[in-house]
Parts: C-alpha cells; structure tokens; sequence
DNA sequence: TTGTATGCGTTATCAT
DNA sequence: ATGATAACGCATACAA
C-alpha cells in the first residue's frame, strides 16, 4: 500500500529485509548455488512481502541467456504463420521462453533488418522464414556467432541450419497424381513462382528434365511445380506451358487474373491445381465469376488446407500441411540448439495430410 | 575474417581502436550527448571495421527502456488476433520497437503468467485482451507501477487503460435491423456468451431490460446480445429465448450443435446471425449439413468479415471490423503513452463496415 | 553454507 | 567536447 509509487524492489532490499548478503539472497531467490532451506523461507517472505521481481535484463546481461527466442514470419496475417507460430509459442512456453516476433513480408531488407534488432536485443535464437535462399550472409554470421538458427518452410542452401517443412515436390505429385488417375489429361497450376534466378519458367522446365535441379533449396511453389512437372511426366503427358500459371508477385488480383486466363483458354483445363491458400482463395473467386460449377466444370485440388475448404459445399480436395506441428518441430530443435545439441543440422519434412472431398470428380461428369 | 569465434565485440574495444574513452566511443555510436564530427567519423570508421553491435540488454537495463511492447492476444491462430497484430507489428516496427507476443488462449492464469514474465522482461508496455472484466489487479498493478497498458476489444471495468474495439452494441444492432427491415420475425442468433457473472441470458435479458448495464465493459459476445435484444424490442418483437443459442465454451464443436438445435426447432427461424468467426464457420457447416438453402431457406447475417465470405456464392453479409487499424490504433496509443502521453485514457472505438452481399433474403422467398 | 568483491555492456554524472 | 568513474540489477568466483 504504502510503497513508494513507481520504485522498482531489487534483490538488494529483499536481502537487506531477510538480513543476508545479495549474493544468498539471489541464491534463494533463483534457484542456483545452495542455501539452507531456513534462509530460502526467510527470503521468499521478504520477497513476498516487497513484490520483488526479477530484472531479467539484469539477469540475461551477466548469464549470456535470455530466454527469448526471435522469429521472423513472412506475414503473420496468414493462416500459414500464424499457425505455425502458434505451434512455436506453445512449446517455447512451455519452457519459460519468450518470442520477439517480426514480419518480413518476405522481403530480405526486411527481414535483414529484423535479425539485426533480434540479435541486438540477444536472443537465444532465430527461427526464420528465410526470403534469400542462396545467399543470407546475415543468417551465416548468427551461426558463426553461435546463434542457433531454425528455418521453416524453405532451406537456406549451405547453410548449416535446422530445417522444418514438408515435401513439397511430393506433396504436389500425389495431388497431380489424383487427377490423372480420375482421367484428367490438361490440368492448369495457379502459383507465384517469383524468386527464380533464371529466366523463368520454360528455363526451369529446361532444369528439371535435365536433372540438374536441387528441388529442397527452391522457393516451396518452384517445388510445387516440380512435382506437377513430375506427375504429367510421368504419366506421358505433355507439360503445356499454357497452362502454368505463373503469377509473380504475390497478390490475390494477380492470383484471380491468372485463373481467368486458363479458364478462358479456347481448351480450357478440366482441373486445376493451386498452389497455395492465397491462390486458393482467388481462383475460387474466379470460378464463381464465371459460373462454373465445381466439379462438374472443373476439378479443384488446393495446396493448403484453409478452414471453408471443408464447409463449403462442394467441399474442397486439398492437402494440409501440419502448420502447428511444424512450428512446434522448429521450436523443439531451437531449444534442444539452445541446451547445445551440437549434431548435425536436421532436415525435418513432416507429412502433409491429403483431405479428399467433393471437388474433384472424372473430366466431363457435368 | 580472422577474428575469434563467438566474441561478442563490446563498445571498449571500439574505444581503443579508435583511441578514445568508452564514455566518448558511446556518445559517437549512441547518438547521445555531445562529439565532433571528426570523432564520430573515427568512431563510427572502428565500429564498422569490427563489426560492433550494441547489447540491446546492457543499454535497457540503464536507460530504464527496452523498446519493446508486451502483447498477450487470446489465440493468435484466429484470424482475429492475426490481423490484430499485424497492425500493432507494422506501427511498432516503423517505431523502432519490437514486441513480445505471448498467447492466453483467454483464460486468466495465462494472462496472469504472461503479464508477469513480459513485465519481468522490462517491456515499455503492454497491449493486451483481457480476460477478466471486473477485476484484473495484474493489470492496475502494472498501471501503477507506470508500465502503460493498452486494451484491445474489450474494457476492464475501472481501469484507466486506453481501449480500442469497435462498437459491438451498435453494429449487432445494425445487423438485425437490416434483418427486420426485410421482414424477418423470427431471427436466431449464435454466440459464445460465456463469461457472466449472473445466471445466464435469462438474468441478462432482465439486466437489459432495467437498463442497468453498462454495455461497454461486457464481453463482446454478451455486447452483441445486447444489440440484438435492443433491435428487436424497438421494433416491438417479442425476444425469444429459444432463438438464443448459446454455445458456452468456444469451439466450433458447441456452434454446431447449437445451431443445429436452432434449424431444427419446430417453428424455424428464418435467419441466423453469428456474433464472431467461428460461429460462422461452424453455422456454414450446420446449416450445409441440413442442406438449407442460402437464402432462400434461410438468411445469414456474420458478424466478422472472413475472407471465404466474398468469394463463395452466394456471398455472405457481414459486418467486418477494422481489425488493422484496431491494430495500428492501439500500438499508436502505446507509443504516445511511452512518450510519455498522461492524459486522460482513451475509449478508441472504431467504425465496423457492413458488407451486404447475397446471404439476406425476405423471408420465404424460396 | 554464506558473504565479499567483481563483472556483464551500456549510459549517466561529473569533472576537466 | 572529452574522459574517468559510477551506476543499472543481477550472478559468480572466491574467501571465509
């Protein structure tokens, strides 16, 4: 009642009211070195009575540790990092850790720039949704640092870090793989396919059927039309350039445009395939502009399993990436990091979920 | 290249290299105080070369500040709390600041445990939705101990917290208004409506009725409530306590079912108002595994914008919060308290905007 | 088991 | 304008 308004308690006045030094005090107070149980009660009481607090700024400078993990998402809007950072929250926790989150937009200014306030500011570690993934000396250097780094969804090439994500190359290919075996013969992508250094996507084309292409350090929609490249192959289908839809920047307009021209195509696809939510969302939007009923028209399988997939009627065929899983994984492998796992780093491809529901049906059943 | 593995380079090697005190190399990098050009040039030259970055910790644990704002969201899962946070991140980053993000899941204990572990992490404040209405002393001890605290969607009672949400009351009654104007009678609603101290709707309902509650520092489901019962008595519609559903425990689980209880009353009602997100979803699903038709068997009014909402056909009408700039407004507000802002608190609430789409028909007009 | 003294990396105070 | 030195609040080596 009677505290001064405004005055922080330190443990030196809980140790000048128990009548010990600073130094038991701490000992009592947190947990380290040894003190007789008498004194621990004593200085709890004091501490009680005064409301102390530890100051873990004070705490985190002299041990080196701060119990705070940094994580930078792409957009934390989406349903993608905002379960994946659930996930991450939820075991960090459990384990009295804190997390400083920033967004990146996927941008590598940005997201140079957000590591550089979560080191200052010391984190333990970093958990990275990386934007650059051939370069990133600034994820390079925390390592070397000794800053333990987690990537999630996508792998840094050469660096020496732990990897969450799934096997998107795969994932895809069972997708694709769906609607071939339904009859399906021309089968349109929606996806954004930016961040490629070459020139795009008949070079990519090119670098798949000669081989060459290490599919775990592509952009998680480059592994996406990987496995769809894959899938047609495969099955001795031709791949039409015509009917990838490559929308570059990011964005639901561009997304929604891109669908319209392959539905609009002279031999318009029987299916098509998205593959993200964000793509999802806006060639469902498409659709319904034109009219067209799903799957009667058109088969639909979607890349991301989003909560109206399910309740809308026709539901909606997807796979479903384990978002929180994945963000519970990468919390685990930085904090077994933190305790000073030093073996190797560790590629985690969790298993996506394949929902299979009404929107997918034989070419030609309308 | 060829410095030592994990040394962390500290303001007085950057001195000595630049022949200078640590108090002079300080003032050169820290922007602070006086220093020539000549100096600071040298200075900054030293700190380049050997890659200085501050310890964020060390400067907090002086200066008293860490630029840092705590932020307890309920789930940052929903698309709520996501969108939410993006507006304070985006307001917060521009300033400089990061934030600390812990999850309640909207029970107290939590709140409680988090307040404590970001407050014992010196954040400059905390933007928080609280959990407990009535009494939250955690919150008023944080008040008084000068970490400003801002609330988001909802008001604790006798807190002098800056609050930022929308008018619940208002915009619920908007809804139902617009359903009466189209010549529905019997409207049903679904929402949470824990959280009450009395015994349940039937004690609220006669709370309303003698007007002595004060709608403000309600949860926001119970706000809504009010709207509802509001708009239907000035229309002089009888309130039906059969048409209240409420689902009690969050989850998607209990909407169901109430909604079905609802949709499968003997005199149905002829439309359905949702008072937040997941009610929607799982009133979509109910009212699809009915194989009602919208809106010719029935209308459907959500309150919260959902992204699905607008591209499904036909589209739901919805009222959609500003969930950015509730966002933005709060972290705005925390700044301007940091600053060092005392005057009197805010009660921010901002405007919902009311998406008509195709979910609202006159009744029986299948 | 406890106390003393020192250090963590900064900024703040006060001479000069 | 600059430098020596004392904080900040805690943990840790070492002595007792």
């Amino acid at each position: 009642m009677s505290e001064k308004r405004h005055h922080k308690i330190t443990i030196a006045e809980v140790a000048k009211r128990a009548g010990v030094s600073t130094a038991t005090a701490g000992r009592a107070l947190g947990g380290y070195g040894y003190s007789r149980q008498e004194i621990k009660d004593k200085v709890r009481k004091a501490a009680d009575e005064l409301g102390y607090r530890p100051n873990l700024l004070a705490r985190g400078l002299i041990t080196g540790k701060t119990k705070t993990i940094g994580v930078v998402a792409g957009d934390i809007q989406s349903p993608f990092y905002a379960s994946i950072l659930r996930g991450v929250a939820d075991v960090t926790r459990a384990a009295g850790f804190g997390i400083l989150l920033t967004n990146s937009d996927e941008r590598l200014d940005r997201e140079i720039e957000a590591v550089q306030l979560l080191r200052e500011k010391q984190v333990d570690g970093l958990i990275v949704a990386p934007s650059d993934l051939s370069g990133s000396p600034h994820l390079h250097e925390a390592l070397r640092d000794g800053c333990p780094v987690v990537l999630i969804d996508r792998r840094v090439r050469n660096l020496a870090a732990d990897t969450v994500s799934v096997d998107n190359r795969a994932a895809s290919r069972e997708c694709i793989d769906h609607l071939i075996e339904l009859g399906h013969r021309r089968i349109g992508l929606v996806a954004e396919l930016e961040h490629w250094d070459s020139d795009g996507v008949p070079a990519f084309l090119h670098a798949v059927e000669s081989g060459s292409l290490d599919s775990t350090t592509l952009f998680p929609s480059w592994q996406r039309l990987y496995g769809y490249v894959e899938a047609l192959s495969d099955a001795g289908l031709a791949v039409d350039p015509d009917l990838i839809g490559r929308v570059g920047i990011y964005s639901a307009e561009g997304a929604r445009r891109e669908t319209l021209r392959l539905l609009e195509l002279q031999d318009r696809p029987t299916a098509l395939f998205t593959a993200d939510g964000l793509m999802s969302a806006a060639a469902m939007d498409a659709i319904a502009s034109l009219d067209l009923h799903i799957p009667g028209d058109l088969s639909l399988v979607c890349f991301d399993d989003l909560d109206w997939m399910s309740f809308i009627r026709p539901g909606i065929t997807a796979i479903a990436q384990p978002l929180i899983e994945m963000g519970e994984a990468a919390a685990r492998l930085m904090l077994s990091r933190i305790e000073g796992d030093e073996t190797e780093p560790q590629l985690l491809a969790l298993k996506p979920r394949f929902a299979a529901r009404g929107s997918v049906a034989a070419p030609g059943s309308a």
